[in-house]
DNA sequence: AGTTTGCATACTACTGAGTATGTTGCAACA
DNA sequence: TGTTGCAACATACTCAGTAGTATGCAAACT
């Protein structure tokens, strides 16, 4: 197994029964670090040598399991876009007027975003990546990797909008694509505001996620 | 007159009557070309060299007019919040309920970001940089300039906010600073994934940015 | 004639990604 | 129970890129 597959080993795993438990503790420990790290320096203000003191570390130990800085990057990146698309798709599956199918994804989304703020902060720099000028060939498939992930992401809720047009609970003469990049940048800017207050409760972040998704369905006319 | 100082010098000039006419284009080509660099590769990830290149010149015309590459960064940010803020305070002018008055500021930020993708995605960056570790105090000091602008600048749209709700043309039901946060974040949003179109008449942008504008203060709903 | 402006050239000092090479502990044979 | 092998790191080093500086130099200005 290459070095750099480990931790998509290890993804894998736990898809399934059995988790070898050490292994992963390390890369989980690894890959938060550098969540942390990357969110508050940026992908090129961060070096390898700042995630590995922050593990209380050395270098050493992150080459070992990730070929590059980029590659661990990514793998943050994967992760982030994984936990979007898990709760996203959970939101989508009861049924129901296309409007409150799309208030839905919306809020799941937002809480999303709130609980996992280092992991999506990375995701919403990745998208900012993406134009930027290409490093090697092998960075640039990944990452247009995860854009294609990220396409169908945001492909859901384009569906979703469609859907509330044809079933009447969403206007019909209204241009999708920006309508659903204007949603969609309200919720992945709360990665710039938004930072967990201390003691705040599960209950006051889905009801934050809530408000945000209501105003994007509903606006703000009196 | 301190080197760092000269733009802003010229900045107050072309305020007044006066203009040198030769020293204003050349700072203010380097100004487009840091906002492009910047914006194409992000701040760390742009060299002083890459600029200069762009430019078709060397550091050495860069240093002379700039102490840093941080200040150069600042100055291309304050270029940017002069433009929004230009923009946004005109289109408050014409007094009317808040509600009119929101969507009109909204509409006129979002134009000023197509008008100005660059500089104004370099704005956007500089909000990022933010929460990002202070490096010298001196940057501090102009990052947290920057930043009191840019709160003077949200509160121009909750004050609107405001008026909206004291007017009846806004639902008072609603939490001000999450809804202001979404409207903002919708339209700052447009610098990942606007890009003029070839050919792209002013009217075109100005209809995106007015249907823009229209979808945070109506919402979706059929 | 001397000074300043507006750059270019040449250099320094340092950071930081990636590598090569230890070192240690556990585990599975033999 | 040695010992062999490998995983999981740490240490030490290389080397390319880069921010910033020192200096040169022609043209413009005074």
């Amino acid at each position: 197994m290459a070095k750099n597959e480990m931790h998509r080993e290890w993804a894998l795993k736990t898809r399934g029964q059995e988790e070898s438990g050490y292994l992963v503790e390390s890369v989980v420990e690894i890959l938060d670090c550098a969540a942390l790290c990357f969110t508050e320096m940026g992908f090129q203000g961060t070096s390898i040598d700042d995630v590995a003191r922050r593990l209380g570390a050395t270098k050493g130990r992150i080459y070992h399991y990730f070929r590059s800085k980029t590659d661990l990057f990514f793998e943050v990146h994967r992760e982030g876009m994984r936990r979007l698309m898990d709760a996203v798709s959970e939101a989508m599956s009861p049924e129901g007027a296309g409007r409150e199918k799309l208030m839905r994804m919306l809020e799941a989304h937002a809480l999303t975003m709130m609980q996992n703020i280092a992991y999506e902060a990375v995701v919403v720099q990745g998208v900012h990546m993406h134009r930027l000028g290409a490093t090697t060939p092998e960075q640039r498939a990944s990452l247009d990797e995860l854009m294609s992930i990220r396409q169908k992401f945001e492909q859901l809720f384009v569906d979703a909008f469609r859907q509330g047009q044809a079933d009447g609970s969403i206007r019909p003469d209204i241009d999708v694509s920006l309508a659903v990049k204007g949603m969609l940048g309200a919720v992945n800017w709360m990665t710039i505001w938004y930072r967990p207050r201390s003691g705040e409760s599960p209950e006051q972040q889905r009801a934050m996620a809530h408000r945000m998704a209501e105003l994007q369905i509903g606006g703000i006319s009196g």
